[in-house]
DNA sequence: ATAGTAATAGTAATCATTACTATTAAGGAT
DNA sequence: ATCCTTAATAGTAATGATTACTATTACTAT
């Protein structure tokens, strides 16, 4: 429930980005949900609260908060992307059969990033891990 | 230059596939680059050999060369996937310029997946790992 | 309140991937 | 080796998530 619009408004006018009442109900819609949802499906939880809204608006506006810092994309072998307004580091756990995502409540693995890197050159910004397997709702419907 | 096409004739026989020239040389093509290719490069690749293959015999042959574990996927945040002839659990880094994708010579992480499942009561098959960064060419471009 | 312009709603376009269909060619049987 | 069955292919059309376009709306500085 942390409406913490401050955080947005900051963000965004350092940018020279505007305050519209999509942008604040789309960010509070996706930090106040755990289910990771796709562009559609917050398009619908908002819905109520701005009838009229566009799905185009939707997707530029999680783009504009990818940008910003404000949520991460997840992206997984489905057809379609996933939203997180979590931005603290944290891992996932993908369902092989419905496509759900949960978070893993493991410590993040701080001390990978430095192993890599010198002998490649390859400068590391940050790493990601998921776990793939199959979620309670589905083995159970499996035996 | 392992041409191993018994591994491959063994794995389509049990399943009741037929061996043919496309999947014969599309998984050479993937087992001889170490670029990560996409199903369009592979198309490009394997030209030469087959003048007048059609990408979607590319797209059928790779997902039933996956399905078969002959290969995998690798999904992240561009527009099109790619794949890897190397089924053995290996990392991966992806370059966020210019999206090349190289392999992570560090040790497979086999501990993690025991730690989380039980309370969850998600079963793990594996995870997948993958750093972000800037590879050496992007990484001089900058300067 | 007004002006300037970024953002939106509505809609069309894009493009990686998948589906369709007539034709080809594996591969088992004879 | 030839025939037969049918899976796989080539060529092409369709799909669907995402992006681009454009007239209109509404932030925000003055
Ligand atoms: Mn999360
Ligand atoms: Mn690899
Ligand atoms: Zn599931
Ligand atoms: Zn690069």
């Amino acid at each position: 429930m942390s409406t913490n619009n401050d955080e947005l408004i900051t963000a965004f006018k350092a940018k020279g980005y505007r305050i519209t009442k999509q942008r604040l109900i789309i960010l509070n819609a996706l930090r106040n949900t755990a289910t990771h949802p796709t562009a559609e499906e917050i398009y619908n939880m908002v819905k109520p609260q701005i009838p009229n809204i566009s799905l185009g608006t939707v997707y530029r506006t999680l783009g504009a908060l990818e940008e910003l810092g404000l949520l991460q994309k997840l992206v997984y072998g489905g057809s379609f992307s996933r939203y997180d307004g979590n931005v603290n580091a944290h891992y996932h756990a993908v369902c092989l059969d419905c496509g759900k995502v949960l978070d893993v409540d493991e410590p993040v693995l701080s001390n990978l990033e430095e192993r890599f890197s010198s002998e490649t050159g390859f400068t590391i910004v940050g790493h990601k891990l998921e776990f793939h397997g199959y979620c309670k709702d589905c083995c159970k419907r499996k035996n």
